[in-house]
DNA sequence: TCAAAAGTGTTAACCATACACCCATGC
DNA sequence: GCATGGGTGTATGGTTAACACTTTTGA
């Protein structure tokens, strides 16, 4: 028992949640525990900060133990301390998440859990501690963060079409969109780039296909520039034609 | 020395950027260092959270404490926890940022610190730490947050004319509106409430009045309004006569 | 071949800027 | 009484929702 201070000092933990879409939904992993408190409940994976690391380096740490995960987006979330969050000891937990392509990565259940599952966000069994307020702070940043910053990126492949882009926002938005409108104001920002639809893969394609830049769009922040995705506002009907 | 753990554990604290309006500028709350590391440099007040506090809570007591200041907006911003960012031991930090009303409260520089003073947000001394990247982080925060969340009023007084708002958005966000746009754009949102005029104190004031009632905004919210004020975006003049 | 989905064109509704003008206040 | 600035009216530019229409895709 090495470690002594004078002064009593808190555990400190990262919890990452790991958004992904899966069938057309928007999917959050879990893991089930193995030991109490909380045994056998689903969880957000997570993990202690040791003590030469930073928090971020933390969280990608555990991302990649708990799911073989690298290079993906993350950002903090929020800090949850609250006294007798955990029954045990004092512990202070830095929440990330993170946004990963299902297809892309190989996810795998971590040694240290029961089990790891995919769970839609919207049908989420009762889950350990305090993770149910945070993963509901964590649908929400996400649903801000869609809103106003290119990081629905990350969860499409490189190469995409406008309406897969449209869908993926329907879906995490949970509201539908004029397609003609939605593919006007997309374009309209010049954060996408067209590709030739050759390069797409098979070779007869014809559909119009674009990528993200992400250099063009540092660019244009730059510049003063904005993203904005805002939510549809409904209008009355044109004509009673 | 009693407390010991299996386990290294860092030390938490709290830092609380205090902002005000004062003489027509974003102000905010500095106190200068007693005691090495970074003597007599300015820095963000904060503190050690308690064992078993929370963390707001924790927020909540440094700033009564260093200012005398109670039941004041606070919201988290953001953990800091690189491992050197403290030179003497792992420190992991969680800040928050606060909103005050200069007149109403009166600040009071705390035993603790060699002196405490306002700063211009845009006249600032170099900071100790890593403060100047998370007084800079909290300073873009609030330019995000009066755009879309009602926090600008916790810097007004309780009833006040359009144009004093327009005037503390234009301190803050650092850029001029149209006074006839403003107006009617602010009271399309239908937070405002009037206030009887003579209600306002001296008894003949013929200006408009109005308080921001915290109700009515919760009552629309719920029904998924969701409040906004943008940047002005400039347009060609109308005609050239 | 044809149904369904992708993509384009058009226009009316809505909104906010810019600016003219009116009115109140205070010196 | 007049200057200053608060407050109102409104035409115009710009954006985009709604929807008709055309083209492409894949079964």
């Amino acid at each position: 028992m090495p470690y002594t201070y004078e002064y009593p000092h808190p555990a400190v933990t990262v919890d990452i949640i790991i958004f992904a879409l899966h069938e057309e939904e928007l999917k959050v992993l879990l893991i089930q525990r193995k030991r109490d408190p909380f045994k056998e409940h689903w969880a957000i994976p997570g993990g202690f900060v040791e003590i030469n690391e930073g928090l971020e380096e933390a969280a990608r740490r555990e991302l990649y133990e708990e799911t073989g995960v690298e290079k993906v987006f993350l950002e903090q979330l929020y800090t949850f301390g609250e006294p007798k969050r955990d029954p045990r000891e004092r512990i202070i937990s830095v929440a990330y998440y993170s946004l990963v392509r299902l297809d892309q990565h190989n996810v795998r259940a971590d040694s240290d859990a029961l089990n790891a599952a995919w769970f839609s966000v919207y049908d989420l069994p009762h889950l350990a501690f305090d993770h149910d307020k945070i993963l509901d702070m964590a649908i929400r940043r996400l649903q801000g963060k869609v809103m106003y910053a290119p990081v629905i990126f990350e969860m499409l492949p490189p190469i995409f079409e406008i309406h897969e882009l449209q869908r993926v926002y329907e879906i995490i938005l949970r509201q539908k969109f004029d397609a003609a409108s939605f593919r006007r104001r997309i374009l309209g920002t010049g954060i996408l780039t067209p590709v030739d639809p050759r390069h797409g893969g098979d070779g007869m394609r014809k559909k119009s296909l674009y990528r993200f830049d992400p250099e063009k769009y540092a660019r244009m922040t730059q510049k003063g520039f904005t993203f904005e995705i805002k939510l549809q506002e409904p209008r009355k009907n044109r004509k009673g034609k």
